[in-house]
DNA sequence: GACAATACCTCGTGTTACGATGTATAGCGT
DNA sequence: ACGCTATACATCGTAACACGAGGTATTGTC
């Protein structure tokens, strides 16, 4: 998939993957890949960007001898999602003018 | 709109745009500000790397006394819309995969 | 004892959208 | 005559961001 079409779906898809039960690093990674690939750099990137957007929170727990980071959403992390939602309109609006233009040229 | 959201959609934008019917950079502005708003500087720069692509060529003429730059779209740039058109279903995907998680906390 | 899997992290790079800024002409009101 | 808005193009610097390359360390497995 495109990169750039990826930008402001990732921040979004991470969110998503730690909402209904807390997860850490590698196993976000094997969430999200049906649906999205992304490597690890660019997980803990986002990992960290939403850190200090206050919209997780980290705790640190050990499991079968290895350290694990555990991550939670937030209040602010659940409003991002919904903005996210609220958006969307917008981002079909884009969908349908693309597919319109010219339709006769097809 | 979120910026971020916007990449990967915009330079499919301009191409729908010119699509149908050859246009210039004031134009393309104002026929895309219903669907999405973007900058001249923005514009510009997507222009320029779109004639990079080869994906659009470019005509100078005059109307009115004033010059304008024309553009139109070439086989290539066809080509990157269907692929978008094509990429979207990942991006349903992703929405989906959003909207679904943790949906009993909503 | 080599190798994959698990689990974390950092650094540098290339792409990109945008604001700020600049140039120039046309037309309109006062 | 003068300012203002609209039209029309362009450049530059900046900040955000995804990613590859590389690093550290432990736990199985063959």
């Amino acid at each position: 998939m495109d990169i750039q079409l990826k930008r402001g779906m990732l921040d979004v898809c991470v969110l998503a993957a730690i909402k209904s039960e807390d997860s850490y690093g590698y196993k976000i990674i094997k969430d999200l890949k049906p649906c999205v690939e992304l490597s690890e750099s660019t997980l803990y990137t986002i990992l960290k960007r939403l850190e200090g957007a206050e919209m997780l929170t980290v705790r640190t727990a050990e499991h079968d001898g290895r350290l694990r980071k555990y991550y939670h959403i937030t209040s602010k992390g659940l409003a991002r999602i919904n903005e996210f939602k609220r958006e969307w309109s917008e981002v079909m609006n884009i969908y349908q003018f693309v597919c319109k233009e010219g339709k006769e040229n097809d």
